[in-house]
DNA sequence: ATGTCTTTGTGAACGCGTGCACAAAGATGG
DNA sequence: CCATCTTTGTGCACGCGTTCACAAAGACAT
């Protein structure tokens, strides 16, 4: 996937560790389609296979939540999603900030996902004041002098961030210091916060390199020479360490 | 952060961990950031600090790619970044198709972080007719008619999903047939490809539901007592499980 | 009521990733 | 040339996450 875990060191809330965490949306999106084509029961095995995870994983998973299966029987697909939406927090509402409305923070307020999950984006925020009353997703794009005001008057505590690089931390302080306690960063920088505040990031280019290391893998090391210019090895001579090319070190 | 591992059991490719693979781009951008502000070198605290990371787990992962380092000095920035840009292949060129010019599409076409990175939109793919021939970040929009072709005539080999969830297994199956071996869905569907195809998923509401996971847990299990409408349990009697609200099991 | 069959829930083993702590390496100054 | 000081590279131990494999539990048929 693409997100990666952020700065919290595998804290497991409660006992239910992160990486399980991680999944019961994925879960939860295999059970809700099943509901809505009305499957009463389901078994570790068809879900599992649903959510694209190990069986014995996905019973690993359901059992930090509780004894919710019938065994022979398999899992209650309506009770299953309600557990899971709860334990997720998701019966409750949860008013969201958008701040940075370029094309990626547009296409997040149009994004049908968050509604759909109990996520309410209370209010669109930009810092040009062109874009000020101008309506994206049928929401009015507020200017950022509003930030804080707009935070309390909605109780918000999440923030997403998809502004420029350069704004990122500063809008990220602001919101914190307005009261925000979680940050979803779709800004290509690593954000610092005070304890107590979770970031989660999601970067576009960084899957994409992920990706591009493997292909060139999947491509060969043999068509791997391309005779570039080479910048120069800091000072001393480098041997070169396993698979380097050779021409790489001009000594 | 936002993007999960996906399928691949994390297969240390070549000795390098995959851990340190995703951490690699991150590295990549604070050395970068260093290189133009013509810093010539750098300690492993001092960019640990700026990639966010622990400096002996930076330390440990640059020993992966072999011994580039100085001892009493610290890193060469240029020297890293080409090693680091090699082994992530970008010092090659890699052409990219969008699939699915909504919103999402649409902004991932404007995303300026892809170009910098050695990658190259070769083409935007939408199924609308009536997209077709408007341009979008410049490029044109081509009918998914031209999918395979495009393909083909430009060699690509990495695809990008941005449709809706229902088309994106069809439009996978046929990146996947024209030759496509790695792809970034933003789609919020599993995607079933042969073995030798790689997928990363970015899924935007997974990462705002494990954020409210730990925001709820945050505001105290206290108030958790929402008297909404309860679906029943499926037969039996259950016994709440440890932490589980008594009215929820309606026996 | 009894037996069979399915499927859950979990104990235990294993492997990966992380972080500590230190020895080795090299730069720098006298 | 030697001493000192900084910073790398890594051996080691620990903990989390995954997977296997199986006993326990319940449904269902007879």
């Amino acid at each position: 996937m693409a997100t990666g875990r952020t700065h919290r060191p595998a804290t497991r809330s409660r006992g239910i560790p992160e990486a399980t965490v991680a999944r019961l949306p994925l879960y939860l999106r295999a059970l809700t389609a099943l509901s809505e084509r009305s499957v009463p029961t389901v078994s570790s095995e068809e879900l599992a296979a649903a959510a694209g995870v190990n069986s014995a994983k996905l019973r690993k998973d359901f059992s930090y939540l509780g004894s919710y299966g019938t065994r022979g029987v398999g899992y209650d697909v309506e009770y299953l999603v309600y557990q899971i939406s709860r334990e997720l927090g998701l019966t409750q509402d949860w008013p969201v900030v958008i701040v940075g409305i370029g094309n990626l923070g547009a296409a997040l307020a149009n994004y049908g996902g968050f509604a759909s999950r109990g996520f309410r984006v209370a209010a669109l925020i930009d810092a040009d004041p062109a874009m000020a009353g101008k309506p994206v997703a049928g929401i009015p794009v507020q200017h950022s002098d509003q930030l804080e005001k707009i935070i309390e008057d909605n109780g918000v505590s999440i923030g997403v961030i998809a502004t420029p690089a350069g704004a990122a931390q500063p809008v990220c302080d602001r919101l914190v210091a307005a009261g925000i306690t979680s940050i979803l960063n779709f800004a290509p920088t690593v954000l610092s916060v005070p304890d107590g505040v979770d970031v989660r990031k999601v970067d576009l280019s960084i899957e994409l390199q992920i990706l591009a290391f493997h292909e060139q893998r999947k491509a060969g090391e043999g068509a791997a020479a391309d005779a570039g210019a080479v910048p120069l090895a800091p000072k001393a001579s480098r041997k070169g360490p396993d698979g380097d090319v050779p021409a790489v070190m001009p000594a």
